[in-house]
DNA sequence: CGCAGCCATGCTTTTAAGGCATGATGGATT
DNA sequence: AATCCATCATGCCTTAAAAGCATGGCTGCG
């Protein structure tokens, strides 16, 4: 049995007249009469009752009549509903988010999604740098915000940056530093530095790579946190300094000082992570043209100094 | 689109292998890739993704997957329902009957039957004789059990006995005519008589023929009634006499008297009604079935006047 | 680096749907 | 009662498409 047989059937059902439901289908009358004969004999009831003033249905036919139509109308809207979801207007998008480095960024860019695509359930996924990077690879997440990711890890994926934050050494309040108006990187080489888990964060480690080797320094690690609120909190108990950036203090709020941090060229680089393979579906990319704009326009507004002057750093 | 490329795709989701499906549907590899790649085409969208270790599916296939699932199990589910329909296994029997005259028969064939066959909703039509007729004609109903129609009314109708009962005359309590142990032909003409409505009832009209007309005479019809109910109440009241069949005794109790009516050859016949045409379901055959086998042996005990001593007739 | 497994493509064969002409049927018409 | 007409079925041929076969290309694995 096929759907044509169904289609034929129903039109015969409708017309209750071989020729005209033939007219309609566009076939010719014994084609028709043809097929519904052979769907009868496969299911081995007549549905049908002839006569030479046309057809009538009998309780079989009536019964299967409705049951056609339903399978055709659950078949049109099977498509309907499969391209509905190739457009990307609903479905899931999974999201692996750095939290604190995509402040500027991502609760925006979630706001605007929510109302072009209202159908598409984003999941988050706040996770830690190299859980992102796996999440990339393993096909878990169709995208990540998050800090560039170093080499190694980043093999087999597509970065693309949307901000650059400058960095900055947070510090505990009445710290000696604090006095500064700026801290060289040969400054903060002598402090204690508050890092993150290399095991998770193995970008971090690239950027404090960046900032001291080319002055042949290395920084003295005090203490590896498995997050950031633990950063913050051993920041702020005096364990040491540490190495974050501009955006940062939103999420840590004043319980720490901040510093700039001269003679650097490293920067926090916040983008957008993808795999190379794995198809982007329609979703992710209006998610992603999402990002970039409101990147560019929208909240950079809110990241100048003088916009936001209660968290102006220094 | 077609069924095969619905179960084609099924079995690819599942084996989530072509060469493997193609095996289990018993066709060539590339003639299943096309079929896939066909209905990929039509809807627009990729439901797979190739890869030289086998097929995966889009999140776009997972959803057309669980469609074609089940649009395939409701298909099947569908032929079965037609099929259990043919075999008479379930759907309504619409039976037109004449409620005093199958008092003997029809209750217990309705309980005999709900017994073989629970799932067939029997829709009783408790209807005058010419509406019965009428009903077969135009199919409203598939049998009728009822007195044998009159010939005019009968044409395009089959009608096969199964009982045939003695007339009674019937009067109220304490009639003169209650003296007699029975009643000529030649005595009921002298007496008013209670018929039923000739608009409805054409065949109790045939039958009076069939009783006077040899004799030479013609009965004084009193009141034409449109029931059995105002049947009774009318005799009851004293408007006259009526001309009944055994059975009647029982729709109508003890209000009124009975009296054999002798010298008469005819009888009520009760039997099964159907159209020539407009062919019997199985439902409809497999009642007629037990209305044979209830008419004979079960309940003829019951009406044996040996078994029935209260409501045997003087 | 070659092998193995898998899917796609090109071409041919086979199946079946479609079309045309015609036959059969039965109610409606005159 | 005979005829007519609309309607559906049947036989034969054409056409479309599905299936088969052979082959090529890709990718991950040993």
């Amino acid at each position: 049995m096929e759907l044509r047989h169904l289609r034929y059937f129903t039109a015969v059902a409708e017309a209750l007249n071989f020729t005209k439901a033939a007219a309609r289908l566009n076939i010719a009358q014994p084609a028709l009469s043809r097929q519904v004969q052979d769907l009868e004999d496969e299911i081995g009831v007549d549905l049908l009752k002839r006569s030479p003033r046309g057809v009538t249905l009998t309780a079989e036919g009536k019964l299967f009549f409705q049951e056609a139509k339903d399978t055709l109308k659950h078949v049109e809207e099977a498509v309907m509903r499969v391209r509905a979801l190739a457009r990307g207007e609903f479905g899931e998008l999974q999201i692996g988010y750095a939290p604190s480095p995509t402040l500027e960024i991502l609760p925006a860019a979630l706001s605007a999604f929510r109302e072009i695509a209202p159908a598409v359930k984003v999941v988050l996924h706040d996770l830690a740098g190299d859980e992102l990077t796996a999440g990339l690879h393993d096909g878990t997440l169709e995208l990540a915000v998050m800090i560039q990711p170093s080499d190694e890890s980043a093999a087999g994926l597509e970065f693309e940056e949307l901000r650059r934050y400058p960095l900055y050494v947070a510090m505990a309040m009445g710290h000696p530093l604090a006095k500064l108006k700026t801290i060289t990187v040969e400054r903060v080489a002598t402090e204690p530095l508050v890092a993150l888990r290399r095991l998770d964060y193995s970008e971090y480690y690239r950027i404090l790579d960046g900032i001291f080797a080319p002055s042949g320094l290395r920084p003295r690690i005090a203490v590896e946190c498995d997050g950031v609120s633990s950063l913050i909190t051993e920041i702020e108990i005096g364990k040491g300094v540490g190495l974050v950036s501009e955006v940062f203090q939103r999420a840590a709020g004043k319980r720490l000082v901040y510093r700039r941090l001269a003679n650097c060229n490293e920067f926090h680089r916040v983008g957008i992570a993808r795999s190379k393979k794995g198809d982007v579906t329609p979703a992710a990319e209006r998610f992603c043209e999402i990002l970039r704009k409101v990147s560019t326009s929208g909240s950079s507004k809110a990241v100048t100094a003088k916009n936001r002057p209660s968290s102006k750093p220094g």
